[in-house]
Parts: C-alpha cells; sequence; structure tokens
RNA sequence: GGGCUGGUAGCUCAGUCCGGCAGAGCGACGGACUCUUAAUCCGUCGGUCGCGUGUUCAAAUCGCGCCCAGCCCGCCA
C-alpha cells in the first residue's frame, strides 16, 4: 500500500488498491519474470471481473497495451520503455492465449516548450542548432509539436518528423506497434464526447483536479484553445459552449512549468477540435477511447499524473483506470538521457553495436531498478547476455534461480531459440575487427574455437556479424580495442639495432613463403638466436603494424596479408 | 516536504520478497597449451554484505533508527 498523497479529498478506497499501485504491479514472488506478475494483474483486474464472463481476450475485444510520449526530440532509447516494457507484457499475455494489441500514442498536440540542443534530421544524423533555423523553432514555442514546421522541411510538422524517426526505430526492432496521433484524434473528432464530458460538467472536473493541484479555482476551466492568429496553445477560455462544441479565448500568455509564451492578445472563438485537454484530462481521455488496460509508465508520472488520471478516470469519465506500472529511468554513461541537452543514444546507434536481442534483454530486466546504459562498458551487457543464452541452452551451470529467469525469459528476446548458433566473444569480436579481411577474421576465429567445423552457414554468418558491430564499437569508444592495420603509412617507431636485424632476419623468412604456424615458431626462435626479449620483437611487430604495442597472433596474421607488403614493413622501407 | 532506487570482491552486478555455509562475470595473479596473444583450459587471491540496533537457534535477507549516492514529484507534460 502506497499513499501518493496526504490530500484529505483523495479517493483513499482506490489509492490502497494494489492492482492501482504502480510499484507494486511489477513485484511478486512467484514469479522470476515481472511481466508475468503485470500479466497476472491484467487478467484478474481486467478480465475476470464480477460482469465479465470473458476469460480469455478474443479478437473481437482484444486486450489494449499502450505506451506514448511527446515527439519533443530525437527518440531516445529511455523512449523504448514505453515500448519495450508493454511488449513483455503483450508478449506474456498472448502466451497465455489472449489477443493484445499494442498502441503508442504521439502525445503531439502538446507544446513544444524548448528547443533541445540536438536535432535528427530525416536520415537520422545528428544536427545542432546552427543547422537548422533555430529563429523560426524560437518562434512556434508554445505551439502544438503538429503546428509547428518540421525544421528539415520534409515533413508536415515538427511533431510528424519525431514521430515518423520514432516509428522507424520500432520497425527496426522489428515491433507489432499501432501508433496512434493525438492531434488527429482531436481534429477527427474522436475526443469529442470526452471533451464534452469535462467542459459539460465543469464543476465536477474543478472537485476532482482541485485535490491535487491547487491551482484549480472557481474559475478553472480544463481546455487549451490553438489560437487562430498565432497558433499559441493559450490556456485563457472565456467561454464554453458544449451545445455548439466551440469554445472561446484570449489569446494571453502561458506559464507552463519555467516557462512564459507570449500571448498575442487576440479574441476568438474556436472548435473544440482545434484545441485540447490539459495533459491530466487529456490522459485518462485516451484510456477511455482507446479502452487502455495497460500502461507503463516513468517515474515522473507516478506521484502526480498517475493518481489523478485514476480519480479522473473513475468519476469523470467513469471508467476503469488501466492496470499500470511505473519503470526508472536510465541514465548514459552516468548522466541522464535528455533529447533536450543531447544526451542520447538512439536504438539506430545500439543496433550497430549490438544484435536486438541484446536490447530486448536490457529491457527485460528489473522496471523499477535505475540502470546505467554504458556504451565504454557494453561488452559486459554482451557477455551477460551471452551467458543468459547459455543459460538457457544448458551450456553452462548456474543457480537455480537464474536458470529458471533465462528459462522464462529468453524466448521472448529471439524470433526463435536455436541452439547452432554461434556467439563470438564481443572483445573477442572487437579484435577479429582490427582486420577488414572477412576471410581471416573467419579463420582466426576457427582457430581459437569460437566456429565448430559442422557449424552452419547461417551461424557463421551472424556470429561474424557481430564483429562489425564490435568493431564500431572499438572505433566509437576509442577503447583499447581500436587499432587498425597501418597499411597505407609506415609508423613512426624506433627500434634498436639488435631488434632491426632481427626484423630483417624474419623478413627473409616470409619472403621465402611460409605459413603462420611457421612464422609463428620463427619469432620465438629468431628471438632467441639474438638473444632479444621475445615480448620486445612481438611488440615491435605490433607497433610496424598497428602503432600499438600489442595486436592479434601474430605469425597467422602476418601470414594471411600480401608477403609483399608484410616483408617491406618489416624491413621498415614503407 | 513527499516518493523511488542503490550501497555485497579491484570493477559490473546476482542473491534480499520466502532468514539456513557469501556468489557470478570481468580484472589481477600463478600455471598449462612443443609458443609471454588480448584466444582456450586449470588454479589462486580477493568481501566487518553502508552504520547501529531489535527479533531469532540462525540475519546480506525481517523490524526500527541512521549515513551516503543517484533520480523523480511539489501543480509543465
Amino acid at each position: 500500500m502506497t499513499e501518493h498523497t496526504n490530500n484529505s479529498d483523495i479517493d483513499e478506497e482506490l489509492v490502497t488498491d494494489d492492482a492501482l499501485d504502480p510499484y507494486a504491479v511489477a513485484s511478486d514472488a512467484d514469479h522470476v519474470f515481472w511481466a508475468d506478475a503485470v500479466a497476472d494483474v491484467i487478467e484478474s483486474r481486467r478480465l475476470g471481473g464480477a460482469d465479465n464472463q470473458d476469460e480469455t481476450a478474443g479478437e473481437g475485444n482484444p486486450l489494449v497495451i499502450k505506451g506514448g510520449v511527446s515527439p519533443s526530440g530525437i527518440p531516445h532509447l529511455g523512449h523504448f520503455n514505453e515500448i519495450l516494457r508493454g511488449y513483455f507484457v503483450a508478449e506474456v499475455l498472448r502466451g497465455r492465449g489472449h489477443t493484445v494489441r499494442q498502441l503508442f500514442t504521439s502525445d503531439d498536440r502538446d507544446r513544444l516548450r524548448a528547443i533541445p540542443r540536438q536535432l535528427a534530421d530525416t536520415d537520422w544524423n545528428i544536427v545542432g542548432l546552427g543547422d537548422v533555423d533555430a529563429g523560426a523553432l524560437g518562434r512556434n514555442l508554445g505551439r502544438s509539436y503538429t503546428d509547428v514546421p518540421d525544421p528539415f522541411g520534409v515533413r508536415d510538422s515538427y511533431g510528424e518528423h519525431f514521430t515518423q524517426l520514432l516509428r522507424e526505430s520500432v520497425e527496426q526492432l522489428g515491433l507489432d506497434v499501432e501508433f496512434v496521433s493525438n492531434t488527429a484524434c482531436y481534429e477527427d473528432g474522436s475526443f469529442d464526447e470526452y471533451i464534452e464530458t469535462v467542459l459539460g460538467d465543469t464543476e465536477q472536473a474543478r472537485a476532482v483536479l482541485a485535490a491535487y493541484q491547487d491551482k484549480v479555482d472557481d474559475e478553472y476551466l480544463p481546455f487549451f484553445a490553438s489560437c487562430e492568429e498565432c497558433g499559441l496553445l493559450t490556456e485563457d477560455i472565456t467561454e464554453v459552449s458544449v451545445d455548439s462544441q466551440t469554445v472561446s479565448y484570449r489569446c494571453s500568455d502561458v506559464e507552463a512549468g519555467d516557462d512564459v509564451f507570449s500571448g498575442c492578445g487576440h479574441e476568438g472563438t474556436i472548435s473544440i477540435r482545434d484545441g485540447k485537454l490539459p495533459w491530466r484530462f487529456e490522459w485518462p481521455a485516451q484510456w477511455a477511447l482507446l479502452g487502455v488496460d495497460f500502461e507503463p509508465f516513468g517515474k515522473d508520472h507516478a506521484e502526480g499524473s498517475w493518481p489523478s488520471g485514476v480519480d479522473i478516470a473513475t468519476h469523470v469519465f467513469g471508467i476503469e483506470p488501466p492496470v499500470p506500472m511505473v519503470y526508472e529511468w536510465f541514465t548514459l554513461e552516468g548522466e541522464a538521457l535528455s533529447s533536450s541537452s543531447g544526451n542520447v543514444v538512439t536504438v539506430a546507434e545500439v543496433l550497430e553495436l549490438l544484435e536486438p536481442e541484446v536490447l530486448y534483454y536490457f529491457f527485460a530486466k528489473e522496471p523499477l531498478k535505475q540502470r546505467d546504459f554504458s556504451i565504454e562498458r557494453l561488452d559486459q551487457l554482451v557477455d551477460e547476455f551471452d551467458r543468459f543464452e547459455q543459460l538457457y541452452f544448458d551450456e553452462i551451470e548456474g543457480e537455480e534461480q537464474e536458470k529458471a529467469r533465462a528459462n522464462r525469459v529468453y524466448p521472448l528476446l529471439v524470433d526463435e531459440p536455436r541452439k547452432e548458433r554461434i556467439r563470438i566473444p564481443y572483445t573477442f569480436a572487437a579484435v577479429l575487427g582490427m582486420t577488414d579481411d572477412e576471410s581471416l577474421r573467419e579463420e582466426i576465429a576457427r582457430r581459437e574455437g569460437h566456429i565448430p567445423d559442422d557449424a552452419p552457414e547461417w551461424a557463421i554468418n551472424e556470429a561474424l556479424a557481430r564483429v562489425e558491430r564490435a568493431q564500431t564499437w572499438a572505433r566509437r569508444t576509442g577503447n583499447e580495442f581500436d587499432y587498425e592495420l597501418k597499411r597505407s603509412a609506415l609508423p613512426d617507431v624506433s627500434l634498436d639495432a639488435d631488434i632491426e636485424a632481427a626484423l630483417d632476419e624474419l623478413a627473409a623468412f616470409i619472403e621465402a613463403g611460409r605459413d603462420g604456424e611457421e612464422i609463428q615458431q620463427k619469432i620465438f626462435s629468431t628471438a632467441r638466436d639474438h638473444d632479444i626479449d621475445v615480448s620486445d620483437l612481438f611488440s615491435a611487430g605490433y607497433q610496424l603494424l598497428f602503432d600499438e604495442e600489442q595486436g592479434p597472433k601474430l605469425g597467422p596474421f602476418l601470414a594471411k596479408l600480401d608477403k609483399e607488403f608484410v616483408v617491406a614493413r618489416l624491413r621498415r622501407e614503407r
């Protein structure tokens, strides 16, 4: 039981109901996977009620899972909580025989409140404000995202641009999610009846909301109008006519949080389809319109919006609120994800670094724990996933609980569990990434025992695809795996005379045509013959090839490169 | 003022709901592999489980009180 507020006006029965406690829903001792606990609550709450005989949600009456965000800027990893948390619950429910629709509302009638420092263009290039007409965006502050022009001049609006980018990420993840535009719902009249309900009994609306917001007084009218003259979403509603579905307004300044947006002073009358409900009413109206059964949301909504939403759903719209779930926010490299500040990582970027199933795995972890997504330490996440996968296939030992968890969750991460799949350890894949020669990559991976002799072709191809990703990771982070063959120019290296003599001998040996093992042997014997430390000779080789102190197993690597280049390089000629 | 999460090995974390020998991966160190790779295999080191207190035969785990860190809400969405 959680007290959301100490305001005595609030309906005690509602807020003490565990099924409506967004912190309690996902915690259940009987399940190893949180989504199972959530599904239990959804079944008992939304299907098993006394006035509902349906035990299974079928085609005609599916369960509805929703998420949603404002299209305020670059869609980043954190936004995918709204989709992937719901996805796992949807999959669990489908596994129990229910039909489930997964929806995502783009809250695109919200106001543009701040200009992000970074934007992404139509092709996902991250650009700064200097690359767009920032002044034009600034003049549109306070207007709906769908009333702000697309800064890249391609799509109909700012809102549509960023919604489309989000949709592209969803498609990349192979998810089946129906997008709903809030603006479209206003424009086509879908919200009419809910607006009429709110504006038709403003006494009731005020009475309910007043328990949560002190600014609600006897004059308060819960509606924003889009000014005909300047487009500002103004809150100064002077008159409401439910019968004619119009509101009159004065375009006054708007204070929204810390921001103030100047109104033009225009007075006019508009259709209710040209305005919007305040968020506190709009959210429950979405539940009512779309029949939402479950909705995950960030902890920012847990204390204000959610309890008031429950109250409004129940007492204003007369519906059951959906089953809720709070998720904690991710950080990126320890810092808050933020579109506006530009500390973001996109799904497209992440998928260049790891397989989709690893990203799914990240989102399958406990929702209430704060987690850091660290690109610097991405190898740890991938290793963890690989281990999880091996637990599922009984390839390694593990504690009972983690095995149970792997058995339950792993099948939800992949299209189809395939025991024959091959995973090259991520950091080793990064080592392989130092050469662009694909046959050499495969040969080294085979030699090191990462690819079995009887491996199917598809498994080899998928395993080697990780090499590209790990290479991208190494280059992006500039870490210790970020080295590449310095083929075009001789690195600036100073070597002792005895080392140089050994290199010359090695070059002559290689020039005669030798295989990898022979060369490897020769490195050791040459070092002995010249009475130098073996590691110094290896180091000299790595410096000449990579400008690094260390590298891959040298003999086989040299053998795979073109002989002419290797000989010349060892002789420090080019 | 309120809420959430975390503090367990050098690092990242599991275990806490339901009390029963303190765990994993990585790193480090040592060794093996005719060979000092960043591979593979074997092994070793490493923890007053944030602090205090209560309950208990038994506490990382339950109760109470603290400390530290991060985040959210306090009327924007």
